[in-house]
DNA sequence: CGCATATCAGGAGCACTGAGATAA
DNA sequence: CTTATCTCAGTGATCCTGATATGC
């Protein structure tokens, strides 16, 4: 999962591949608009993922690091984590396992559930979220290429994906759009 | 990777986020937009995936299948597939084992060159894709809540990224981009 | 010789399924 | 009893590293 190296290939391969497309099955801007986000994807994950390396972190578990930081007591249920992530139940366990290990947080039973089993951020939890975030905003999240505006039409054509996904209710409850979102 | 249940949160999950994101380190589109496209594509690699399960299919070994059928020859060296599909080799030729032990490609010795082999699509692979693009049309790559001119938009603004990230070389050598990019 | 092509072994990370323990 | 929460074992897919055999 390191840099997915330049390839500098003389022309784009999705280009290319959309005029073969084109000749053969007809005009598709779904096909060419998969294959660019599948890519965007691919892209931005490595990046993320080089850029939190050292500090033993991946992309995922960066996010479940900085919802633990968002919560007044530090700490949260893990099934919470796992639907503010949109992550299924046995990946919440595994990412909190693995956080776990590497000391940025532990395990509490949940005083308000017996079932329940809460994830608490520690202070070399909060510590290694300060300087990852850091170093994430100095890089722009890998999105340096964008202006402000960009950024924010990206968000929301993709908003649009995700409440026909049904990810969550309406299509919005807020009008100002003008920050997007996060996590 | 089956199908991302609908969650139907009362709130937007990446928005609440961005608030509190926005509370602590300040304004981050950049966050946003990462986080929508990193959804994004989790909610098509699911959709594409199902629809592509009953074909013994996945989008990876799909993408893969329609490069031969674009081949005059219905065959590819493996290092070309590579290339175009920008994976890394081992990749390739996983891919490929995959392919082969389904009937849908065979392996041939590159006659040009001694190193190479050669992946040739099948009758039977080309029927499948045949079908499952038939499947893929008609679902609109999981995008049917786009229009035309938004799918153009999408695919426009990530090439961006894929520009800077050195996927090939100039920002652009057509300047008829209309109808974007595929594979 | 170097370099390119492909394969193999192995590991990390993630998403899932199914089963089971515990408690609401 | 049913449902919810969490864990565990296991599978599959993808991506990577490093080593190796082979041919340019």
């Amino acid at each position: 999962m390191s840099h997915p190296k330049p390839l500098n290939l003389p022309f784009d391969p999705i280009d290319r591949a959309a005029e073969s497309w084109r000749a053969r099955f007809g005009p598709s801007s779904a096909m060419a608009a998969v294959t660019s986000i599948m890519r965007a994807q691919q892209i931005l994950l490595s990046q993320l993922d080089s850029l939190l390396k050292p500090h033993d972190l991946t992309f995922a578990r960066y996010e479940a690091l900085v919802l633990l930081t968002f919560s007044h007591t530090g700490s949260l249920p893990l099934w919470k984590i796992g639907e503010r992530l949109m992550v299924h139940p046995t990946s919440v366990t595994n990412t909190v396992d693995r956080l776990e290990k590497s000391g940025f947080v532990c395990r509490l039973p949940n005083p308000r559930d017996g079932r329940g089993v809460l994830a608490e951020i520690t202070d070399k939890g909060r510590e290694v979220v300060r300087r990852a975030t850091a170093d994430l905003m100095a890089a722009e999240f890998g999105l340096t290429m964008y202006a402000e505006d960009e950024l924010q039409q990206i968000f929301g054509q993709l908003r649009t994906l995700r409440v026909a996904a049904g990810d969550f209710a309406g299509p919005s409850m807020r009008q100002d759009e003008e920050h997007g979102g996060l996590l």
